[in-house]
DNA sequence: TGAACATATGAGCAATTGTTCATATGAGAA
DNA sequence: TTCTCATATGAACAATTGCTCATATGTTCA
């Protein structure tokens, strides 16, 4: 007969966040799992920047960034403030600083 | 004539970090990017536990956890222990549970 | 050695995703 | 208004990916 592991799944069933959260979570790595994203939000780590300077920092198209900043805006990790024509997008709290911090702690090895 | 924004991407440039490591930094958070990852990790984070048990706890096949387990042991993200017929996995580093607890922060707003 | 259990793995498929292209919206200048 | 620059967006396509299924490897016990 297979091996029992009764007691240890109901202790950890019971530290185990719900899947909701989970969930939640998976999706806000998945944002940061994108090396395009990933330049997004560090050259914003660096300053405010309109659409065209990032285009042009990442040697990509204004339609790909524009993209992309639409799915970071969606998230809550950028935010965009217009001036004349430009819209200049920062990053949305310290968070996504702290969570790049992070990972980079951890490939540094 | 398109704006300037020559200054501001000099500057950007250099605190920029090289492709590869943004590359990297991408790779890593890409595999936090999936549920099934995430809840594989933070169920380790409990305890160290055998293949089946985590099987048996997220409702889903060996096999599929077998893959998962393959993806997170080539990033580092775990490491397996053999004992008997079982393998018991268990976090590789502190890391892993620094980055979750900065996503958490994120979501919980 | 052979049977049973635990885990790993390759191939295939469906679903997701990032970019491109074409086009739409929006703002300032003439 | 009309032209131009800046940005947004929808559709389509290629590439990636997570799961399933079948099967292989590895360990223990009889």
């Amino acid at each position: 007969m297979p091996h029992d592991h009764t007691e240890l799944l109901k202790h950890v069933k019971e530290e185990l966040p719900t899947d909701e959260m989970l969930q939640d979570l998976g999706d806000l790595f998945k944002i940061f799992g994108d090396t395009t994203r990933i330049k997004i939000m560090y050259a914003l780590y660096e300053d405010e920047m309109c659409v065209c300077a990032i285009a042009d920092l990442l040697n990509m198209t204004q339609s790909a960034i524009s993209h992309q900043l639409k799915t970071l805006k969606d998230a809550n990790l950028v935010s965009g403030r217009r001036e004349g024509k430009e819209i200049y997008y920062s990053l949305s709290d310290d968070h996504v600083k702290s969570i790049i911090n992070q990972g980079f702690e951890h490939i540094k090895e």
